[in-house]
DNA sequence: TTCCTGGTTT
DNA sequence: AAACCAGGAA
């Protein structure tokens, strides 16, 4: 790590006393309700937490309840056919997170009795999750006492705390501990998290209605006013790329479940004008069978157009 | 840091 | 068509 040329310039501590209770308080008559807040079952918590990692809740909610009755718990998950799994995952996207989920499950199940892990470092060596996931496991199911950062949260805290430019992942972490309200990681989390999502939004942010409003750089520069600020590089096209073609090749499958589909079908299927060359629809299954997604017959994998691929059993 | 992922929004 | 969201992984 080197010096940075434009280093933050020091200045006067927050109150952070006063910026937690003002937090607080507004969490307390502005937060919002989830079904996943009304508990803080481990296992429970972990479902929702794999769900919201790149869903928005809107989305997450229907599935959510959907799942849990069929999945209650650690073991039912672990010992489920994938292909259930995968199913339960309909509308949700990502399906690699499904199979994540499980193997998840299966880990717990087989290294902690089936108990989900409370440690940081137990938790963030599953499948799928990260440094935000096993947080927010640590915290809304175990009321660990950790900072859970979303990327709400970063910009909630870059806004409050520096103004201008993204912290850094090292200076979020940073500040998140700082700011951290003592003995109230629960609530103070999920406060920061709402206040980002309802409040501190990316563009035109209702700063008027914001509790961190006192103490906020961005909103005393002025930046609030100005146009969107961050932007981002590149992104291509999601009509015809990979990323559309797997998701519909897992929604065909799902719909078949049982038997599979042959590759001729499938690449009718997933490119209805015709596509003589096979090779394409191989690529993209081996990716998907890497991933747990699918399985394939070895006619299959060698592009004969009778293969058959399905859903793990 | 950069890439990948699956959709929705503009 | 392009921008955007939001995590995990390499």
């Amino acid at each position: 790590m080197r010096a940075k040329a434009s280093k933050p310039r020091a200045r006067s501590k927050p109150d952070l006393a006063k910026v937690h209770d003002r937090v607080l308080a507004w969490f307390e008559e502005h937060g919002r309700s989830f079904p996943w807040r009304e508990h803080r079952d481990p296992y429970q918590t972990l479902v929702a937490e794999m769900m919201l990692q790149q869903t928005q809740t809107g989305r997450v909610a229907p599935a959510y309840g959907t799942f849990l009755a069929k999945f209650p718990d650690v073991r039912t998950l672990a010992h489920a056919p994938a292909m259930e799994v995968i199913q339960a995952w309909r509308g949700l996207g990502y399906n690699r997170r499904a199979v994540d989920l499980q193997r998840s499950a299966q880990a717990i199940e087989h290294e902690y009795g089936g108990v989900v892990p409370s440690d940081l470092k137990a938790l963030r060596a599953l499948p799928g999750v990260g440094d935000y996931s096993a947080s927010a496991v640590a915290c809304f199911a175990y009321d660990r006492q950790v900072p859970v950062v979303d990327v709400n949260v970063r910009r909630v805290l870059s806004r409050a705390a520096r103004a201008s430019d993204e912290l850094s992942l090292d200076e979020t972490r940073r500040v998140a501990a700082e700011w951290l309200a003592p003995g109230e990681a629960y609530r103070w989390n999920q406060a920061l998290m709402d206040v980002g999502a309802m409040i501190c939004r990316i563009d035109k942010p209702l700063c008027a209605q914001c509790p961190l409003k006192a103490t906020c750089e961005y909103r005393a520069r002025g930046l609030n006013k100005g146009p969107r600020p961050e932007r981002r590089p590149k992104q291509s096209p999601f009509e015809g790329s990979s990323r559309q073609k797997r998701g519909g090749i897992i929604d065909h499958l799902r719909d078949t479940a049982g038997e599979g589909v042959s590759l001729s079908v499938l690449a009718k299927v997933i490119h209805p004008n015709g596509h003589k060359d096979l090779t394409w629809l191989v690529e993209l299954l081996e990716g998907l069978e890497r991933e747990g997604l699918v399985e394939m017959t070895p006619g299959a994998r060698r592009g004969s157009a009778r293969g058959i691929v399905r859903l793990p059993g």
